[in-house]
DNA sequence: AAAAATTAATTAAACGTTTGTTTAATTCAA
DNA sequence: TTGAATTAAACAAACGTTTAATTAATTTTT
């Protein structure tokens, strides 16, 4: 209730759907579990969004405005070293995922089913943008001689899949690092810290010629 | 029909589930869908398991003992190099990876929803298991000098997340890789060799102390 | 500015399906 | 002949969605 007071029901709506598709999945929350949690008549999904899928398109659709092409400028920075450029790239999906774990974790289960592949596609266009302004930036790296010859896709694919690797999933996050249950991954800056070091140190000593 | 002949009825009710659960989910795979697809009347689904749900447990518990504790010879071995190691580690997590992504896809899925408590501890110990293997030659490394002093734990997370990063969906893949429609990711031996170059260099440059 | 008319928002109830599971009868094997 | 395996049918519950009625808000007319 407090938190809804400025919100207008469709947004209220959104909200309850982020929030329990990212904690039970699609399949798993049912229309009248987002209509109680959001506090409205189960009819007014159907009123506003049309159907529980149309609403989970609408949703990703919403959600996904905050991280569409948020790389591009960077790229054509030229006051910037490209590992500077990569420093900032990884600080920033450390900081994205902390902040909305569960749309993450959302977007890679979706993509891992075999369901509404349009949505899918969505999803991945997405996702792909800001892949292919990472990937410039490795490239240009490479070419300027500041990076070694990699493999730019794969270097990405463990930029992001350590942090969604650690991530994503509480229980495991806290029996990998031996932690006890009063530990939440998503709330520890030591964590963040950690892992942003620990992917700085990993990107420089993989790609920087001067480390050889 | 052909590949069912020599199983009983449990484990086929078992492949169809797994096939079924990795494709759409726990909550989007109906009783009716794993008895069709196994050919079989829908109760004898609970006649067998129960439940729906101790089939899902069942079913972890039946393919979970293929991966358990494969690691625990290695840490000993003394005739090979931690890095000799780490790199029959790779190799193996890749080779499983392609063997049956499906499997790897539903524990991770798993593991990212808020349900089934139970069953996600179950999972992460059976993970878990792993971990500390790799992460004794890791340490052992460190010890001996042939590694620098990394953080174990995110170097592990470093090498599953990326072979679970690019392998997550195959939608993403070919985008990722640039690849048509025909590109099937799990059938690439390429993609296969690819991987396992990319995670062994990203090794050697990041424990190797030679390498500085 | 007040009244009337119109549109939008909201509700409880019901819709027809599909869900996981059980029952009771039947077939099969030992 | 006994117990296990298998079946079709039925079960209640939950599902997403629709309906029809009511209330609230907005616009139009007076």
């Amino acid at each position: 209730m407090p938190s809804f007071q400025k919100m207008d029901k469709q947004t209220v709506i959104l909200s309850a759907a982020m929030k329990l598709f990212g904690q039970k999945g699609f399949e798993g929350t049912s229309v009248r579990d987002i209509a109680s949690v959001a506090e409205v008549n189960p009819a007014m999904i159907s009123y506003y969004f049309g159907s529980k899928e149309k609403l989970f398109e609408k949703l990703v659709e919403h959600k996904a405005a905050y991280l569409k092409g948020v790389f591009e400028e960077l790229v054509n920075n030229t006051s910037l070293s490209q590992m500077e450029k990569l420093t900032i790239v990884v600080d920033r999906y450390i900081e994205r995922m902390f902040q909305s774990p569960q749309f993450n974790h959302l977007l890679h289960r979706e993509l891992s089913l075999e369901r509404r592949p349009q949505l899918k596609n969505a999803i991945s266009d997405i996702l792909l943008r800001n892949f292919v302004s990472v990937r410039k930036i490795i490239q240009d790296g490479v070419e300027k001689g500041e990076f070694k010859k990699v493999d730019a896709e794969l270097t990405i694919a463990s930029v992001l899949g350590t942090i969604n690797h650690m991530l994503s999933s509480e229980v495991m996050c806290r029996k990998m690092l031996q932690k006890g249950k009063d530990f939440n991954p998503f709330q520890s800056k030591k964590l963040k810290e950690r892992i942003g070091e620990h992917l700085k140190q990993l990107m420089r000593s993989h790609l920087l010629v001067s480390n050889q």
